[in-house]
RNA sequence: CGCGAGGUGGAGCAGUCUGGAAGCUCGUCGGGCUCAUAACCCGAAGGUCACAGGUUCAAAUCCUGUCCUCGCAA
């Protein structure tokens, strides 16, 4: 088939490489415009455009994708259909059923749950057990699109944002290059939607990852692995921020402690008080320092019990 | 030229402001104690103090340049 590819970020490329190897004519590949990241304002390219340069496909940038131009681009470009993946545009009407078969779109959540931006992040943070990617034909509201087909993972215990990435992203590619071929062979049956159970799930924000230990251990540990590797969750230590990578959940260690005092320091790691049960630190980062295990930490920078985060 | 922190034995740090013997908590190795131990005691090895210049009687420390790491911001 042909295919307009449109995707941005690491997440995409797994997709895009995918449809390469199963023989797909990529005649465009589009991106958000490259920005300057990183320290000392470099203009770095985005992982798709990277991938794509790699594969000899055309790039496309544009700034808006509901300027007239940008339109005629897509409009100009042989495709049978165009395949979305956190490409991180709102796709105007006019491209979504531009092409034969429309925009495929491929989606981190068992849809309806976990409409939006943020569905795989929002998986882990609320604790759920499964999750999964949609593969959906795109409509004018948000994820709303009817469902061609589905995939689910399981959630390991101990599964972060990061990991849970690579799983789905895995499970898009091939998702996303099964449903095409049965697209095309016309085996595909749409399915509703329906209501989601779900909020939408909302891009994170740095703010989010500000630990409040008054809450509970078991939410604040979700909360860790949800934010890792990005925004990544925090408090404060004296003067500075500190980044917690990875934690366990435990008993209480000391009834009267408050949240946020640390109630237990051993060779390993440390423990804080939470609104119900204690946090046992296990990795974690000091501003201006690597990351590293709390044991490492443990043995430059001497915390007591009694001492207070946040 | 976006802002800031930092690079000190294998790990994590102090010492830098106010130049003047290389320290701390661990780890490693050897020995001891113990029914036993991640415990305790004794001893040892291991560092061109990121790199290169400069100032000085003397530089981890002050000055200049370079490389690398990290936090913020995007």
């Amino acid at each position: 088939m042909k295919l307009i590819f449109m995707g941005t970020p690491d997440f995409s490329v797994g997709t895009l490489e995918a449809l390469v190897e199963a023989g797909h004519e990529i005649t465009l590949v589009v991106s958000q415009p490259d920005k300057p990241k990183g320290r000392g304002h470099e203009m770095m390219p985005t992982p798709v455009k990277e991938a794509a340069m790699k594969h000899g496909l055309n790039v496309f940038q544009p700034k808006k994708l509901r300027d007239p131009e940008t339109v005629k681009v897509l409009e100009d470009t042989p495709a049978d259909a165009i395949v979305v993946i956190a490409f991180g545009q709102i796709v105007p009407p006019s491209i979504l059923h531009m092409k034969k078969y429309g925009c495929i779109n491929v989606h981190g959540s068992l849809l309806p749950k976990y409409r939006g931006a943020a569905p795989i992040q929002w998986a882990v943070i609320d604790g759920e057990k499964e999750s999964g990617v949609t593969i959906m034909q795109m409509d004018e509201g948000l994820d709303t699109g009817d469902m061609l087909l589905k995939g689910s993972v399981v959630l390991d215990e101990k599964e972060t944002s990061g990991s849970l990435f690579d799983k789905l992203s895995a499970l898009g590619a091939s998702l996303c290059v099964e449903a095409l071929e049965k697209l095309e062979k016309g085996e595909l049956q749409a399915e509703k939607q329906g209501e989601s159970p779900t909020e939408y799930a909302c891009m994170l924000t740095k703010e989010m990852g500000e630990l409040d230990f008054s809450r509970s251990a078991v939410v604040l540990e979700r909360l860790i692995r949800g934010l890792n590797p990005w925004p990544s969750a925090y408090t404060r230590l004296g003067d500075k921020t500190l980044k917690i990578w990875s934690a366990d959940v435990c008993e209480r260690k000391n009834p009267d402690a408050v949240p946020g005092e640390i109630t237990e320091v051993t060779k390993q790691n440390f423990s804080v008080c939470c609104g119900e049960g204690d946090l046992t630190i296990t990795e974690l980062q000091l501003q201006g320092k690597k990351r590293m295990d709390a044991a490492s930490f443990l043995r430059g920078y001497h915390l007591e019990a009694g001492m207070k985060l946040g």
